[in-house]
RNA sequence: GGAGAGAUACCCAAGUGGCCAAAGGGAUCAGACUGUAAAUCUGACGGCGUAUGUCUUCGAAGGUUCGAAUCCUUCUCUCUCCA
């Protein structure tokens, strides 16, 4: 075997209480296509851009709020427009031109979230298309089969996610057949500067959390995902859950939260040692009116705002916050106008990335627990 | 001047004797959104009340009826066509 596609470099990993290493700052070095690396400090904070695009901004935007990395899906990409035509333009970072590293979601999320269509069996998961609903089946290689094409830098291995609330034969049985297809998916050859990831699943039993990530983190993956949450617990056994499985994993290979999350969790899951997150709620939200601030969820389609001509939020850098006021901004919103998504993406994603760019700032300084107890004060103002 | 059509809640609009405080839109107000089937969805929307409820409404006034937004009479206003 060459050298590993991904190379990370724990700087700083404050312990708990009882000492164990949590809050981390760190460094993912990727080898990146045609020669161009990519450095990654964490932790980071994926947006998400599920069919090769983060809604309703340009990839320079996303870029000039902060993001290092952004997430595309490997089941969007395949239906529409397919990862044949994607690999022929270039792949996904030439085609949606985005000069940074890009993690691929293997699929199995929309196994879940679109479970109604779909029918699970070892080999795979046939499914319908939301689109047309054709008929189409998924298995562990295909998934690595398309992200290859797709040439993303991290690859996510193909995975179930059981629904919640699930029986813990349910979730075991997941948890066992998420285990076989990553396997399954390590033995499918990828492209030399792919990485990959395995995920770990388990749901909220602390014993299947235990079992997944003791087999998953004896397999030769580049770093380790936490799946299956944040699908309708509620937020505190979510994060209760995050802090009892990220110890579980390598100290010294990136942690990866999938889907979460709200500030809050974010700050919950950097305090459990957690690495990496992505989440729609930044850019889905911005669409539907809820903004992120430094003090706190704003809701500017609120009437309270109509004649509010200050900064959405005084703290926020971005052009939203220092161009625009809360008045016009509601405005936008409320007359539907293609501008209010872009600035409210604008601002949530900055305001996102900038989160995670103090706490890793605060991490390296080692003052994060002073950090998070000032951000709760703040966001609750 | 003649013939016809119409007036319903913030707006548009359904409703032609009881199941109507009145369909459906829109607007407005509020909430939700966690590996994006989401620029989506949910709730409220005459007054008071947490609510059973109760009070006031369908151009105006009067009438018929056990009961009227719905039927009758008069009036006011609007629109279309003909002169």
């Amino acid at each position: 075997m060459t050298t590993r596609p991904l190379k990370f470099t724990l700087e700083k990993a404050l312990p708990d209480a009882q000492g164990t290493p949590r809050a981390r700052a760190g460094r993912i070095e990727l080898q990146g296509s045609n020669g161009k690396p990519h450095e990654i400090l964490t932790p980071v904070f994926m947006p998400v851009g599920t069919v090769g695009s983060v809604k309703a901004m340009t990839t320079e935007e996303v870029r000039g709020a902060g993001a290092q990395i952004i997430l595309g899906n490997t089941y969007h990409l395949y239906l529409r427009p397919g990862h044949d035509r994607v690999e022929r333009l270039g792949e996904l970072q030439k085609f949606m031109n985005w000069n940074g590293p890009i993690l691929t979601d293997s699929g199995g999320f929309q196994v879940f979230s679109l479970a109604a269509l779909n029918k699970i069996d070892d080999q795979g998961v046939t499914f319908q298309s939301h689109i047309d609903g054709s008929s189409h089946r998924f298995t562990p290689e295909l998934s690595m089969d398309i992200q290859k094409k797709l040439g993303s830098d991290i690859v996510m291995a193909f995975d179930q996610c059981p629904p919640y609330p699930a029986k813990p034969e349910e979730v075991q049985a997941a948890m066992q057949r998420t285990l076989r297809w990553a396997e399954r998916g390590l033995d499918f050859p990828l492209k030399a500067h792919q990485a990959r990831f395995g995920i770990i699943q388990g749901g909220l039993y602390q014993e299947l959390r235990v079992q997944a990530a003791r087999e998953m983190t004896r397999l030769p993956f580049d770093g380790f995902a936490i799946g299956g949450l944040s699908i309708g617990e509620t937020p505190e056994l979510m994060q209760k859950m995050a802090y009892f499985t990220a110890p579980l994993l390598p100290l010294n290979q990136p942690r990866y939260l999938m889907g979460v999350g709200r500030p809050e969790d974010l700050v919950e899951g950097v305090r459990a040692g957690i690495d990496m997150f992505d989440c729609v709620m930044p850019t889905r939200n911005a669409r539907n009116g809820q903004l992120f601030t430094s003090r706190g969820k704003v809701n500017i389609k609120n009437a309270k705002y109509a004649d509010d001509p200050g900064p959405l939020d005084p703290e926020c850098p971005c052009d939203a916050c220092t161009k625009y006021s809360r008045a016009y901004l509601r405005h936008l919103f409320i007359c539907g106008e293609v501008l209010s998504a872009r600035l409210n993406t604008l601002h949530n994603l900055t305001f996102y990335l900038g989160l995670m760019s103090q706490m890793r700032n605060a991490i390296l300084e080692n003052r994060f627990d002073d950090w998070a107890n000032s951000f709760y004060i703040k966001s609750r103002a």
